[in-house]
RNA sequence: GGGGGUGUAGCUCAGUUGGUUAGAGCGAUCGCCUGUCACGCGAUAGGUCGCGGGUUCGAGUCCCGUCACUCCCGCCA
């Protein structure tokens, strides 16, 4: 095959007995018998056992061989006794009885073993990168990365999408993350940025008459890391159509991802006609605008109750009375749970900084509905009753209070829905659920400052008849805004946009950004709308995290080759690193030292 | 910017209420072993217990500070 190696270490079998092969790779693993040693030998492919013993007088250098060096095996196949067949190998079969060798690159000792299931500390593995990649486990990784995004490549084309690329210097924008900035050399004091995502241009290019564009897009944001969030850099498919509404781009992406998951995963898809649920209702039945449609439990609400006469649970009717809601979590065929699976989720609850969960469960005795539990004498049957109809209890289920603010009671409910869910074991995790999150408000409420904010893209297409929009109520503006959702992870955004100048710079408006300042920062685009735009839309699914789901991932360094760590440093390559003082000048750069 | 966790041999970790000379597995080096596939057996080398300070007769262990990595909050249109 070439100068190296006649086959790969993965190829080989029984129907290549007696043949002469060269084989080229590292040594993964020695078993050394003192008369009789056993080496695999590990390439991208595969692994292939070679074999010599002491009648041939390469033994003793061959046997000194330390693991990780690159070797040349030339040898014979040969057909393995049955039971010394190895079935967890593609070339368990055979082995090959090694005739003669050639070491290709020599190592130093190890700084971390490469054959081994250990886990290692972030710092030793991303400083020696090159050889964490060689283990198993994240080189499938790695190139099952390769695989899909070859596929999601095919797939677009198939659906008539041409790839375009766009420039990697651009310019900062006022919204959204903290940009990375290159100071310009030919502009002294001036910056490029690097694109948080390439929003502006690709709707450009459907200004540019191209229809259908792609891109795998890197995306730069210099945010803070999360386990599923790298600093610096990410990839997107960035999608974006002309002359279509929201429904046409979720059947593009509802194909597209049905079509990958279903090829590079053995999970089964839960509906592959995504559910469609607004923010207003993802936000009440699940606390989240990100909700895992794999837990079945679901919020709901019960402030009401809480006026009524017949409930006697004066906490929370006091803190009703102040403004508070409450909502709560009901539970199905929980009545045989033990004492402490009740007590443990409310001192958990108290863990998060909540005053806990209030809790009993429906039973009936002669007839009677009445709660059973800390708080169940506080209401009467016909309270009872009434819970039960707007919770769609039971008899038998139980349910968890959590009363406050509205923002604080969302989010312990979210959490608590999770922390349920896992104590009752009832998530599938052979499943993909996904969903779109559709009817996202225009506008949100600035909670430091009280003013009125884009709450998601600020090029979005407000929804109903442009020429009733009520601008004056603008926290009741929706948007042609979604998001998609999968087993609790947000996998992309969306929006048809807004390609109408004058609507643009009104809703600007109402963001606190007059005319000039639209005209000056988004120049490119607002001026591009204002010669024949035409109507169009898009979304950006996050390459990093479809195949984290895909490889059952939770770090999205297992499936990023050479990612920063946390503190958006590159410990092989010493980056971000300091210049040289004339590189400095040159960009008429000062740099300010810190006391 | 804030909070939690971790830091002991090249790697992964153990180390009791503070007490003699800090241990194990893997790896390395040397020796034995002809059918292993996490081969087995024996020996040897390998340590500023992250760093600095303090308490104490005595600190890997307690206290203070600091650094690194990690997880989370803030942030991420």
């Amino acid at each position: 095959m070439t100068d190296y190696r006649t086959h790969t270490c993965g190829e080989l079998n029984s129907k290549n007995n007696g043949e002469n092969v060269l084989l080229s790779g590292w040594i993964n693993k020695k078993r050394d018998h003192g008369n009789l040693l056993f080496i695999d030998l590990r390439d991208n492919y595969g692994i292939t056992q070679c074999v010599i013993d002491n009648k041939n007088n390469l033994f003793k250098n061959i046997e000194k061989i330390p693991l990780e060096t690159v070797v040349q095996f030339e040898g014979q196949v040969v057909k393995r006794e049955k039971d010394t067949i190895n079935k967890e190998l593609s070339s368990g079969e055979i082995e090959i009885k090694i005739i003669n060798f050639k070491i290709l690159g020599t190592t130093k000792e190890l700084p971390l073993p490469v054959f081994s299931d250990q886990e290692y500390s972030e710092e030793i593995r991303l400083k020696y990168r090159f050889l964490d990649l060689r283990r198993s486990k994240i080189h499938k990784n790695i190139n099952l990365r390769s695989k899909v995004i070859s596929f999601i490549r095919k797939e677009m084309e198939n659906f008539g999408f041409l790839e375009y690329q766009t420039p990697i210097l651009t310019s900062s924008s006022p919204e959204g993350a903290r940009d990375f900035l290159v100071p310009s050399r030919l502009n002294p004091g001036k910056f490029y940025a690097l694109p948080q995502a390439p929003q502006q241009f690709k709707q450009l290019i459907m200004v540019s008459g191209f229809d259908k564009y792609f891109q795998i897009a890197p995306c730069f944001r210099d945010e803070d890391a999360r386990a599923d969030r790298s600093p610096g850099e990410f990839y997107q498919l960035d999608i974006e159509m002309s002359f279509v509404s929201q429904k046409d781009i979720f059947n593009v992406v509802e194909s597209l991802l049905n079509n990958i998951f279903e090829k590079f995963s053995t999970k089964k898809i839960l509906n592959k006609k995504f559910p469609k649920i607004t923010f207003f209702d993802s936000m009440l039945r699940y606390g989240t605008d990100k909700p895992d449609l794999r837990n079945p439990l679901e919020i709901c609400d019960l402030t009401e109750i809480f006026t009524r006469q017949d409930v006697k649970f004066e906490i929370f009717k006091k803190l009703v009375n102040e403004g508070s809601i409450v909502r709560a979590i009901t539970t199905k065929k929980t009545i045989g749970k033990s004492r402490s699976f009740f007590d443990n989720i409310d001192k958990w609850a108290k863990q998060e900084g909540s005053s806990g969960l209030a809790y009993f469960t429906f039973e009936k005795e002669n007839n009677k509905i009445f709660g059973k539990g800390p708080i169940g004498k506080f209401f009467s049957p016909e309270a009872c009753q009434e819970i039960m109809k707007i919770s769609n209890a039971e008899i038998g289920d139980s349910i968890f209070f959590s009363c406050g603010k509205k923002k604080d009671v969302e989010k312990l409910l979210c959490l608590a829905r999770n922390k349920i869910a896992e104590d009752l074991k009832i998530i599938n995790e052979n499943l993909f659920a996904f969903c779109w999150i559709v009817d996202y408000p225009m506008f949100e409420t600035d909670e430091k400052t009280g003013k009125i904010k884009f709450s998601h893209n600020p090029f979005s297409m407000p929804q109903g008849d442009i020429n009733k929009i009520n601008f004056n109520k603008p926290l009741d503006i929706k948007a042609y805004q979604y998001d998609i959702v999968c087993n609790g992870i947000e996998l992309s955004s969306g929006a048809i946009r807004n390609h109408i100048p004058e609507l643009m710079y009104k809703l600007f408006e109402i963001a606190g950004y007059d005319k000039k300042i639209v005209d000056e920062k988004f120049s490119g685009m607002i001026n591009a709308l204002s010669y024949g735009a035409p109507p169009h839309g898009g979304i950006a699914p996050g390459i990093d995290r479809i195949i984290m789901l895909l490889a059952n991932e939770k770090n999205i360094r297992e499936v990023t080759m050479f990612p920063l760590n946390q503190n958006a440093q590159d410990l092989m390559m010493n980056a971000p690193s300091k210049v040289e003082d004339n590189q400095l000048k040159e960009l008429n750069i000062n740099i300010i030292k810190k006391k």
